[in-house]
DNA sequence: TCTGGGGTCCTAGGACCC
DNA sequence: TCTGGGGTCCTAGGACCC
């Protein structure tokens, strides 16, 4: 049995912890850049506001009593450690979906018991953390997103929806109620297709033919389906695997045309992918960067990029900006407005497993590895960026700020709330 | 004026091998 | 006329998630 339990409008709850003069006020949270909404209240959402719509289409709603932040990361990321932990002392076996839910195991538990469990867990994140949340608690984890996903739609059922606790004639009720794009893993190209297809609601979709939904579409949809019914198919993952991927990338403050911004910027993103790289004790064998205009102009547009596969994999900030920067230079165009750059990294494996000596240069890895390992703890102990590559001077001009960014209450001595 | 960032998985198709 | 069959690995692109 799993439960899923999710944070509501996560980052304007963690906002509202440290700004009780905000309780029911409509409240959004940006996303970098302050681009566009990533988080909002009911009463945010009663104003019009939908999901990732830019900030300059909600701006005058300021006037009329909508409060705005920023993104503030450190902040949220500290309050979801809390989150985790204290679900995770009423329910011991846990997997951290993301930022803001989890999947836990209720197996042991006998199914009086569900309820309750979904309850005390909701009870201690508003009186432990400050967070109010909803529980979905089902056999399958695509039901259990499914019942959350109908807890927080309908606050009447008290925060906390149990699967089997329906009969037969409820839950379908439950199911022909809900439109097929609301479930977890269709999306909306898909719930296109459904629908063309007349298969509107969940209910329809569980009654469709298995062998149809595969060849229309994928196993991943069959998967999905069978999940539903009542079939698990997907297990808890407690340990987190190493990505398989890193991808550091950020949109510029402003339009940006000489190449040394993207030098800069390029060093500022390769300096951060390579730190988690090395967080995960891995290395790289591919490294690609991008660079593009605004995808929202239509004069002029250009999308660079360009990928190395190297012989050895790397996890030295320095090899991995030297590539980088010669990759910029094939890549870079002048007389274009530059909007956006960034870099990937792939072929990602374990450092430790085999650690190959470069025949060529005769550099040790390991070497490298020890002095990049020493600079990430002076970063750690004396705050970022107290070492770095001099070439992430060059220009910040394509750094946007965070106009509206809260204090860093729990991780920064100096934004401590004090009360008088 | 103004539109995010970071991931995963699956499939198809090409190159290559015996 | 007719041109094997089976397999692996890699990459690009699509779809999805938060």
């Amino acid at each position: 049995v799993f439960a899923l339990v999710d944070g509501n409008c996560f980052y304007c709850s963690c906002e509202r912890i440290f700004r009780p003069d905000l309780k029911n006020k409509p409240v959004v949270v940006l996303s970098n850049n302050d681009g566009c909404v990533v988080a909002r209240t009911p009463e945010a959402k009663a104003m019009g506001i939908k999901m990732a719509v830019p900030y300059f289409q909600i701006a005058h709603l300021e006037q009329k009593g909508l409060v705005t932040f920023s993104s503030n990361y450190e902040l949220y990321g500290n309050i979801s450690e809390r989150m985790m932990q204290t679900i995770a002392s009423v329910a011991p076996r846990i997997e951290i979906y993301s930022i803001d839910e989890c999947f836990a195991d209720l197996g042991g538990l006998d199914c009086a018991h569900l309820k309750e469990t979904g309850h005390l867990i909701r009870h201690r994140l508003a009186q432990w953390v400050g967070i109010p949340s909803c529980v979905g608690i089902a056999p399958t984890k695509t039901l259990a997103k499914f019942c959350n996903h109908l807890a927080k739609k309908y606050p009447s059922l008290g925060g906390v929806v149990v699967w089997d606790d329906w009969s037969t004639s409820i839950q379908d009720r439950a199911l022909k109620s809900e439109n097929i794009a609301e479930v977890w893993g269709i999306g909306r190209r898909s719930g296109n297709k459904l629908e063309n297809m007349n298969i509107k609601t969940v209910y329809d979709f569980i009654i469709a033919h298995p062998a149809m939904i595969r060849k229309k579409f994928t196993v991943v949809l069959e998967r999905v389906q069978k999940e539903l019914q009542g079939i698990a198919c997907l297990s808890l993952e407690e340990i987190s695997e190493p990505k398989k991927m890193i991808i550091c990338s950020k949109s510029f403050g402003k339009n940006i045309q000489d190449i040394q911004n993207l030098q800069s910027a390029i060093s500022f993103h390769i300096t951060r992918a390579a730190e988690k790289l090395r967080q995960q004790q891995s290395g790289c064998h591919t490294i690609s960067i991008f660079i593009s205009t605004d995808r929202f102009k239509k004069q002029q547009r250009y999308y660079g990029t360009h990928t190395v596969t190297l012989p050895n994999a790397t996890c030295s900030t320095l090899k991995l900006n030297q590539i980088a920067q010669d990759l910029l230079k094939k890549v870079y165009k002048p007389n274009h407005l530059y909007k956006k750059c960034g870099v990937v990294l792939g072929g990602i494996e374990s450092i430790n497993d085999h650690r190959q000596l470069d025949m060529l240069t005769g550099a040790d890895e390991k070497k490298v590895c020890d002095l990049m390992m020493t600079l990430d703890h002076i970063n750690r102990r004396f705050g970022k960026q107290t070492i770095r590559l001099a070439i992430e001077d060059l220009s910040h001009e394509w750094l946007r700020k965070r106009e509206r960014m809260s204090p860093r209450y729990t991780t920064s001595m100096s934004d401590v709330l004090i009360i008088n």
